[in-house]
DNA sequence: CATGGATTGTTATATTATAACATTGTTTTT
DNA sequence: AAAAACAATGTTATAATATAACAATCCATG
């Protein structure tokens, strides 16, 4: 048996998002005590804002959430969470989209491989050992060492093609 | 025989640029020529400056160039005319650095996979099939259909890891 | 030589991100 | 418990990246 390699899906609409956002604050919370980090409130509303949906979310709206509930708050604020979260392994950027997800398997460090649909603009992630092999081997070629990985796919989610061929 | 899959590589320090700057700038002029479009001054300047190593170049120091330059310009001026190289596979962006480089092999369109070099900055580019038919398999394993994908490695070059062998 | 489309100029502003320093909160030491 | 040390957050200002909207100019072609 090998490992799945998709550790974030795209879920069917019908999921309840909920569960996904339980369990991504568990994990956290989990993660961040084994490793002494505070998961402090602040932390844990960024978090659950990246978790609003499947798609990828901005800073400044997050930055705005939070005005909206508590007051001040100015970029700092965010960014500097959001770096937090990423140091911990629990976002990742999508650097093509300046925004951000949250991890699918927070706890494994790794880069992502990401799959950005462009009708829904959800994204899933893959951790895929092959294409990470495959990746430093061409690399090695050119006498290149790898140390990380920025992979963005762009195209069409399965749902989105079903609904594209129902429509037509 | 397979077709080389580096289309951009890391140079010799010794290298002599210029050839690379002319070959970018004849190449582009005849791609401009084979497809009905222009290829100005300014289109020419600024994929120059975008040549002037093998380094990405930010959008405002093409800017700062142009001013020192020829007077005037302003930021639109510039990403205009990089949107038109971009769009005629002259130059990729590196989404990660928020940079522009030159493409080493425009005319076969293409999205490109790139190595950064993080101690030199200098970035080498491949298109290399096995990678793109590996990263569609995968993908086709969600029921995602692949349009466009960017690849960004970050890591040492060769140059540059021997360089760290010997200081130490 | 006029006219229509492409290119470039110009002004203003939107979006994304960080620097630098002040304040508050938490843990540890005494 | 008070003080010291450190982590986290607040605050103000500004840097860096990018686009919108409209005006002026250029240039191929009829």
């Amino acid at each position: 048996m090998h490992k799945n390699t998709v550790i974030r899906p795209f879920k069917a609409a019908s999921h309840r998002h909920q569960d996904c956002l339980d369990a991504a604050i568990v994990m956290a919370r989990r993660l961040c005590d084994a490793s002494g980090q505070r998961f402090t409130r602040l932390r844990q509303r960024v978090l659950e804002l990246v978790w609003r949906s499947h798609e990828p979310v901005k800073a400044y709206d997050i930055l705005e959430e939070l005005r909206d509930e508590h007051g001040a708050a100015a970029p700092p604020t965010v960014y500097r969470v959001l770096d937090f979260l990423r140091a911990q392994g629990l976002v990742h950027k999508i650097e093509s989209l300046n925004a951000y997800v949250g991890c699918g398997d927070p706890g494994d460090a790794h880069s992502g491989q990401f799959l950005i649909c462009r009708d829904c603009a959800r994204v899933a992630e893959m951790d895929d050992p092959e294409l990470g092999a495959l990746l430093r081997k061409k690399a090695a070629r050119l006498g290149f060492e790898v140390d990380g990985q920025i992979i963005e796919i762009n195209g069409r989610c399965h749902e989105c093609l079903q609904q594209k061929g129902e429509t037509q």
